[in-house]
DNA sequence: GTTTAACCCTGCACGC
DNA sequence: TGCGTGCAGGGTTAAA
């Protein structure tokens, strides 16, 4: 379940392997799902034809998603979702199961878009004369790049009635959070998933905010969070280590690192949730 | 403005 | 062993 620290280890990653490179020809496959993932498009060559002799100019990362920009002011934007995986190999690699885009490069080598649930998608959009691109209009600030300054963040803390696990999650108020890392900040935080973001007090609020800036940039440090086999891959198919540092989230019932009480875990809004019942409040 | 639920999908764990 | 069921999760949408 890729979010922000995951999509930005993959991006470095991209930074080195692909900047500079022109893209022969893209292809989705024929099997199954593989019109889903490009269901922005309405057909598999509006995805296809205007990628062909393309050239990836830099690899950027709004919230969780990933921007190629290319040159003729296109851009390749790819939303990993839950499952997806963008990975280098050869023609000549064995595909992996529920492998549904493939980019040849002018020399070689080939970068392949797998997914098995097919929650995430790739499309071609054209960007502004400003660089920018209408699709992610709606995206908060990104915590990594450009973190809201604390007094802005305060207030906008102040005017908000929403609980704080949603607010942390609403991709247009700060994007790329999701479910593992709210309950991380949360903890680090010490505040309860349920408390209404106006009731914070001005030392929990700034607990928070510096939780959301703590919390990715080590586990951007640790290249992300793998939690099982099928899971998050970098772009040479290596495992993420942060999920040794996780302190809440999938383990409940063990002590909290704090106090010793044991982590609980609730369903609320539809999301499985992680806590300490004593440290959080 | 905010909350809640449903939907999309596949793989896995679990109980029978 | 095999089947059915529930769960996991991000983002979007509709309804309350």
């Amino acid at each position: 379940m890729p979010e922000l620290p995951e999509v930005e280890s993959i991006r470095r990653d991209l930074v080195a392997a692909v900047t500079g490179r022109s893209i022969a020809r893209a292809t989705v496959r024929n099997t199954g799902n593989s019109g889903r993932v490009i269901r922005r498009h309405q057909d598999r060559s509006g995805f296809e034809a205007p990628l062909a002799g393309r050239t990836i100019l830099e690899v950027q990362r709004r919230g969780k998603f990933l921007i190629h920009v290319l040159d003729e002011k296109l851009a390749l934007v790819v939303h990993l979702g839950m499952s997806g995986q963008l990975l280098l190999g050869m023609p000549a690699d064995p595909y992996a199961n529920h492998t549904h885009v493939e980019f040849d490069f002018e020399d070689g080598d080939q970068l392949r878009y797998v997914d098995p649930r097919t929650f995430g998608q790739l499309f071609v959009v054209e960007r502004s004369e400003a660089g920018e691109i209408a699709e992610l209009d709606r995206l908060g600030m990104d915590p990594l790049v450009a973190p809201m300054p604390w007094r802005e963040f305060s207030v906008a803390l102040a005017g908000r009635k929403t609980k704080l696990k949603s607010l942390l999650m609403d991709q247009s108020f700060i994007c790329g959070i999701g479910n593992i890392y709210s309950d991380e900040m949360l903890f680090a935080a010490g505040l309860r998933y349920d408390r209404v973001s106006e009731s914070l007090s001005e030392p929990e609020a700034r607990r928070l905010h510096e939780a959301i800036g703590t919390i990715l940039r080590r586990a951007v440090d640790g290249r992300g969070t793998s939690m099982r086999d099928e899971q998050y891959r970098d772009l040479y198919g290596n495992r993420g280590a942060f999920q040794h540092h996780l302190l809440v989230y999938a383990r409940q019932g063990e002590p909290c690192t704090v106090c010793g009480s044991q982590v609980s875990r609730v369903r609320w809004t539809n999301r499985s949730t992680h806590f300490c019942p004593q440290c959080q409040r």
